[in-house]
DNA sequence: ATAGGATGTCGAAGCGCTTCGACAGCTTTC
DNA sequence: GAAAGCTGTCGAAGCGCTTCGACATCCTAT
């Protein structure tokens, strides 16, 4: 293993100067900034990230806190992650990949033993038990996702309430009055992450302002599940065209279902979905969509993160703005309904 | 920050007592041990994660490294970085997440800094540009997936060969005689990922010891895609009866197509499909499958990689057998077929 | 009674790097 | 032409830990 010494032996200069014209914090010559280089490249030489660690206590590590629970949308939690760990190797980082089985203690080991010089958190529930610990330390972190209080902290998420908003005056615009929403999986609400409650809101404050009716029920997704709970909607509200979905596995099942019904896509019924942009395309009917954008997301509370590290750039609460894509799944209301 | 030096002190014994303590690597009385763990709660007290690996030269990080490319199926993908990443919490170790995008640099810099003491790479292809700098370190290693060559390496993988046997195996028992293969994309076979030739190996030699044909068609996935194929294979081998299908988004539309023409699964024809359990029991059919062992193979990774780094094990090519679950979707072959 | 072996603890030497203060050799300034 | 300021480089201290050899102590076997 070559060390800083070697190659500072090697340029026939000090250790010190090879560190410097590594970090850059004094200026050093061009003719010797050349000639250490040049033995770095002749050495094969890499800086001990132990070392490092120690003499400076920056690890140049972020952490990363995944769930370990994957009843949510995976691909999107891997989007995420893969934009994380690329945004942070632009700045010089790497990331550190936790689950979320351990829990708190996760955040003080990483916490206190250094390992990381700050942390992101995934699938932040509204009243988190990490939280207290995040604001009790000066180590920044970023969430992805919003908690109750978001006070201290720096969230990014995707701004789920107008995104709701964003659904209904898309299909109210288009004529539909009667409006059925297909959430989450029950076990979502109750653990109370705030997205979905959050869409909701938005879902329900903009279609009371547009006088449209609402009707929402949560869905496991699948079959059988969704077959359950189209049957009840329509029982329910007989008179519904529009239909919000914001469960990646209800999708397809939906459209099926519909499909089977004899009620075609867009001609009789309308569908707006929440979700990846992947699954919007991929579905049997070109899904018009709010796309949940990972890769931004990620990026985002990379970008945050550096920015505190670097001393720039406070708490602050970033909802990037839902856009959405009108595709081959929702279209005028027919007429004689409602 | 609690450094050792604090919790000596405060415990009243020498630092390398306390070492001692935590290392277990010379026995310390009772006493003394209990008023050390005393103090190090009292304390709060977390070992400097650089520290540690500066002094020991180990730093008790394992690199992962996924691929960035996400024409995969990325649930699998996720699953086995969470298998990692908690079998590897399990054995003490935290996972560093590398992604592709790097390269063989990003061996280079994880070796030559110690930042990780080995690594598990995902998703190799056939002649990895990875694979001589693996070799070429006393750094240990575990490959996920085989490449062409595997002297010297550690490999953990499905078992792909054995799984095509088996999934012609089902179909031939159940009297089928023409059977179709749809499998991955054709980029897939094209980057010569070793799994989709190594199942199609093995459908093929086993088909043929059956006397049973077989028709191989790479897709795209997703419904456009699938419909092309689908007719293709029904024009060309009309009596076809049985489909193996090796592709997550070319499942559910097979189904929607075959349903839609009439063809009633298990009834008329039967499929068996290669992929993640989760796909199988979600999808419109219940689908008899093998699944492919995320949780499993991110599990034996570690354990290979724990053990070289015990310096228990040596190279190996681990081949998990593969599985197949009955479920609904295959059946007797229709009477009066071939 | 005493040599020899366990057993438990300590001191000190690094691990490879960063960073601070010092300083030699220049250039500028009046 | 001397004081003052820059630049570029160096030496040394120290980050917090592991680990080796040394050394008491106590036990066992002669």
């Amino acid at each position: 293993m070559v060390t800083l010494a070697e190659v500072a032996q090697h340029a026939g200069v000090s250790a010190s100067t090879v560190s410097y014209v590594l970090s850059g914090k004094r200026s050093i010559s061009t003719i010797t900034r050349q000639r250490v280089e040049q033995s770095i490249r002749e050495l094969g030489y890499h800086p001990n990230a132990g070392a490092r660690a120690l003499a400076s206590s920056r690890s140049n590590i972020i952490a990363l806190m995944v769930p370990l629970r994957t009843d949510m949308y995976v691909p999107v939690m891997m989007e995420i992650a893969i934009a994380v760990a690329t945004t942070a190797r632009t700045h010089g980082y790497d990331v550190l990949l936790l689950t979320g089985e351990e829990g708190p203690d996760a955040v003080r080991r990483v916490t206190g033993s250094g390992l990381a010089d700050a942390m992101i958190l995934m699938d932040v529930e509204l009243d988190d038990e990490r939280l207290p610990l995040l604001r009790g330390t000066d180590q920044p972190s970023v969430l992805i996702g919003l908690p109750a209080d978001t006070t201290g902290l720096t969230c990014v998420d995707l701004d789920f309430k107008a995104t709701g908003a964003l659904c209904v005056e898309h299909l109210a615009m288009l004529g539909h009055r009667d409006i059925a929403v297909i959430g989450e999986a029950p076990a979502v609400y109750e653990r109370h992450t705030g997205f979905a409650e959050r869409t909701l809101d938005g879902l329900r404050s903009r279609a009371q302002e547009l006088g449209v009716r609402l009707l929402h029920r949560p869905c496991e997704g699948g079959y059988d599940a969704m077959a359950v709970t189209l049957a009840r909607i329509l029982d329910e509200r007989p008179g519904t065209t529009g239909f919000v979905v914001q469960n990646e596995s209800a999708v397809e099942p939906l459209l099926a279902l519909l499909r089977q019904q004899g009620r075609a896509v867009p001609e009789d019924v309308s569908v707006v979905a929440v979700c990846p942009d992947q699954v919007a395309m991929q579905a049997s009917v070109r899904l018009t969509s709010v796309a949940i954008p990972a890769q931004e997301m990620g990026r985002h509370a990379v970008e945050r993160l550096v920015a505190k590290l670097d001393g720039r750039g406070a708490d602050e609460v970033v909802l990037i703005a839902p856009e959405l894509a009108v595709r081959a799944s929702t279209g005028p209301a027919p007429s004689g309904t409602s």
